[in-house]
This record gives structure tokens, sequence and C-alpha cells, in this order.
DNA sequence: ATTTCTGCAAAACCTTTGCAAGCCG
DNA sequence: CGGCTTGCAAAGGTTTTGCAGAAAT
């Protein structure tokens, strides 16, 4: 009934230690779908775990994405940022020191044109961001 | 020598008013590049008119977003989210309401499999964001 | 003249950090 | 035990807001 097994493994795998709020916090996330938020995890998990903490939560998110248990939906920069370029262009994303470098439209090949993808939905335009390793990180 | 013409026009062309400040912050982003953050925009900014504020660069580049003038790097939802979805797939991203919705891999056709794109970037995966506007927000 | 914008200061968020007590291996 | 983890509280960083005076149309 429980996912603690695959879980104790996944730990073992990726080298981190078992904790009783680790266990609930991927269990909670096992039953979540979208895309939340740490705060929105954080009141899930607090249904469980009445006295965790969000620092704990926060630590073990990054935990998780740091290890790859866990991925983020684009990666985070702490602040906003601005476009400079107003060429169509697209990003080589570094997952280690998250600069940002930008590539051309043409050295990806093509992309679909269709207008309408899904249920309704209006496509403006794509925005690539290909993930990997820079140069420098390697 | 400046830019001011056709910022003007531009401003015309949005429906936005001219003012000095909005001149000013416009011509220092057209000479930066890359994809800084507010607070960099700002200490640029501020070696032409000393006395900007912080809030003021943070309510144009809000305006020039929202008005087309600019664009941000991905779209900014205030805090991070992860990722419940443990398929490959891609997302919708409303450029309105700002909602993510995920879509499978397949639905956008293939990308190039290359594992080099540039100057010793070792890819890792892509990861789409199709920018358009969703069923609800038409 | 009216509406909108600016600068300031405070507030509201979001996330990280330091530390003492507790848990894991 | 020894080291890593937790919860708390405080700090740090980013972004928004309210308001009085100034500028734009």
């Amino acid at each position: 009934m429980t996912l603690i097994k695959p879980f104790r493994e996944l730990c073992a795998e990726h080298g981190i230690a078992v904790t009783h709020q680790r266990q609930v916090l991927y269990e909670v996330m096992q039953g979540m779908d979208g895309h939340p938020s740490p705060e929105e995890i954080y009141a899930r998990v607090k249904r469980k775990i009445p006295s965790i903490s969000l620092a704990t939560v926060y630590k073990n998110i990054h935990l998780f994405v740091e290890s790859g248990v866990l991925r983020e939906v684009s990666l985070h920069h702490g602040s906003q940022r601005l476009e400079m370029n107003a060429e169509e262009h697209h990003h080589l994303v570094c997952s280690k020191c998250k600069s940002i470098e930008d590539i051309d439209e043409s050295s990806l090949g093509a992309l679909p044109k269709r207008r309408k993808l899904a249920d309704g939905f209006l496509v403006e335009r794509y925005s690539v961001d290909v993930i990997g390793i820079c140069a420098k990180c390697q």
C-alpha cells in the first residue's frame, strides 16, 4: 500500500539519508499533479506532519532537485530576467551555473507551425530551453 | 544621435505615455545585452538619472512587458514551481493568466537529437514552452 | 484640469541561514 | 558516537503598494 520501499531505494541510489519528513514529503508530492510551489507543497505536508517547518520543505525540495529525484518547471534564477535580444532565438541554459546563452532560431531546426495545438490554445511563439552543461562547467 | 524619436513612436503604437524616465530606461536597455535582472537595469539607469527609484524601474519594466515593448526570459511565476509529472513532456503557457498545462513530447514533433550544439555545450534535454493564449483567456 | 507617473518608505513575499536539540547510520 | 537533519527565528533578497507632489496630455 505504501511507497516506502521505492523511496528507500531512491534515496540509496542518490546517496541521501531517509528521514520521516522526506518520506512523507515524497509521498505527498506523488499524490499531487500540476506545478505546485513550495508553499503549496508545505500546506499539504503539514496535514500529515503538522509540526514540519517551511524551512525543512525548502531544504528538501532543494536536495531533491539537486540529486535528480525532482525537477523544477524552469530553472529558477531568483529574480526576473529581461530579454535584450529582439531577434527570434532560443536559449542554452546550464543546469550547474544557470548561465543563459542565446542561440538563434535556425540552430534548432524547424518546429511545427501549427497555430492550434490543443483544446483552443492559440499559439503565439515557442520558447525552447536547451538544458545541459556549459563548456566552463564540464 | 538619440533614439528619442523611435521611442516616441513605440509609445504611440502601444498607447503609453512618454516620460523622461521611460525614455532613458529604454535607451539604457537598448545598450545592454544578455538577460539582466531589474536590479542590474536599475544600476545602469541610475548612472543617468541618479534620483530614479527602483520602484519606478519595476513599474516600467512591468508596463513594457505588458504592452509588448519588452520580453522576459521565461514567464515569471513569482516562486519556484515543481514538476510533478515524471514523463517527458512540454508546456503550454498562457501569457495572460500564466497557467501551465502539460503536453506530451510527441505533440510537438521531433527536435534535433544532436548532443552538441555550440562550443562544447553538452545537451541534457529540451524544455519547450509553447506560449500563447489559453482557451479561458480568449 | 485631469489623469497618470514618480520617488519614498513601508509592506508583502519568497527563500536562505544559524543554531540548539534530535535523529540516522 | 559523529555527522546530518529538524524546527525555529531571524535575516536576506525580490517585488509590490500607498501616497503626496510633479509631470504629461
